[in-house]
DNA sequence: GTCTATAGCCGGATAGAC
DNA sequence: GTCTATCCGGCTATAGAC
């Protein structure tokens, strides 16, 4: 293998091991399944990260880093109504779920994984810091646009939304019932539109 | 140790696998780890059942049987009104959750497991199928109560229900915010509430 | 710096004594 | 029937050749 700085060599790790959690969960992410999916050697891996938990630390930031990034991209232009514009946000998230539920599945089980592990319980909570400042921006600027406001604070809302979608994500995980996605998709909106004082 | 019969053997280790998996994880529910919490030899494990899925199998069954009883203990007299009745029934789950997270967690845990073990996958679904049935029929008995009926479907109210609760469970896992799951519970009952036509 | 080889441990499952 | 002892595979991490 081609001599690579160590910061690429990391930043391969991490892609690696996001791809085989996506696909095979948490539980398949052993060194050995991350250095075949990047392509190196072993001790490739230990000359980058010192040991697993370090790079599963990095793996959880780069989640995060990412949904940060997603809220930045977001658009929420035009005239819409405020229905719709709520219903197209729960709506793209639930797509992604359908599109890639493994996926979905790797991230809580992450989670998971996270707060039971002492040293990454922090970075378990930074990563639902993120969800929860994600979920609050967009309610806000949806609010801004539409020009209401809610019956409780954003922020407490954008919390519910997460929970909301997270088990949501878990119905959909062990059922797939695509009919009841549907229709809980609807709750959910409704649910959020009630608190929404116009 | 003493002689037992294969079914009484089950059960022990069905009872031991639970203590382990709500305090330790199922992660960490090993046959050895199992073994040593019923006391007896790992032999004797193989003994009663041929593989360590076939023990999940009997906890995953034990857990649903539990609920189904639950269903059945639950009292819903009194001249009380639908709001605090709602509350209450909620409330009565984020309490369990309150005094036991770890116990939730391993709940989770164990169906992110059973559906990425093709053979469990049907288990889970019967798990979930359980925990919609428990919720229904409270909902059921709580409407008659009341004598309200919902504005969807009692079965998809249940399925709601559920969704919100193992939301509020993850976010309380993560987080350890009391003050955020007790404002999170309101909502949820809200949401339930909205959804009733008096 | 990167590799192969291996140490050392823990996992599920089984053999064979009693 | 129940035990101890063991096989064997997979895991994380490291040693040492190049």
């Amino acid at each position: 293998m081609a001599r690579m700085s160590v910061a690429d060599r990391r930043e391969a790790l991490v892609g690696a091991a996001l791809a085989v959690i996506e696909r095979d969960g948490v539980h398949a992410a052993t060194t050995r399944a991350i250095v075949a999916e990047a392509g190196m050697s072993l001790a490739s891996f230990h000359y980058a990260y010192t040991s697993r938990d370090e790079l599963l630390e990095a793996v959880v930031r780069r989640v995060v880093d990412g949904y940060a990034a997603a809220e930045a991209d977001l658009e929420l232009d035009g005239p819409v109504q405020l229905e719709a514009l709520a219903h197209a946000a729960i709506s793209h998230y639930v797509e992604l779920l359908r599109a890639d539920p493994a996926r979905e599945q790797g991230m809580i089980e992450l989670s998971l994984y996270s707060i039971r592990t002492p040293e990454l319980r922090t970075i378990a909570t930074a990563q639902y810091g993120a969800y929860h400042a994600f979920a609050e921006s967009v309610l806000r600027r949806i609010a801004e646009h539409c020009e209401v406001t809610y019956r409780v604070e954003t922020a407490l809302l954008a919390r519910m939304v997460i929970a909301m979608t997270d088990g949501l994500t878990l119905d959909y995980l062990v059922t797939r019932d695509e009919a009841a996605l549907e229709r809980l998709t609807e709750l959910v909106v409704a649910s959020v539109l009630q608190q929404v004082e116009r």
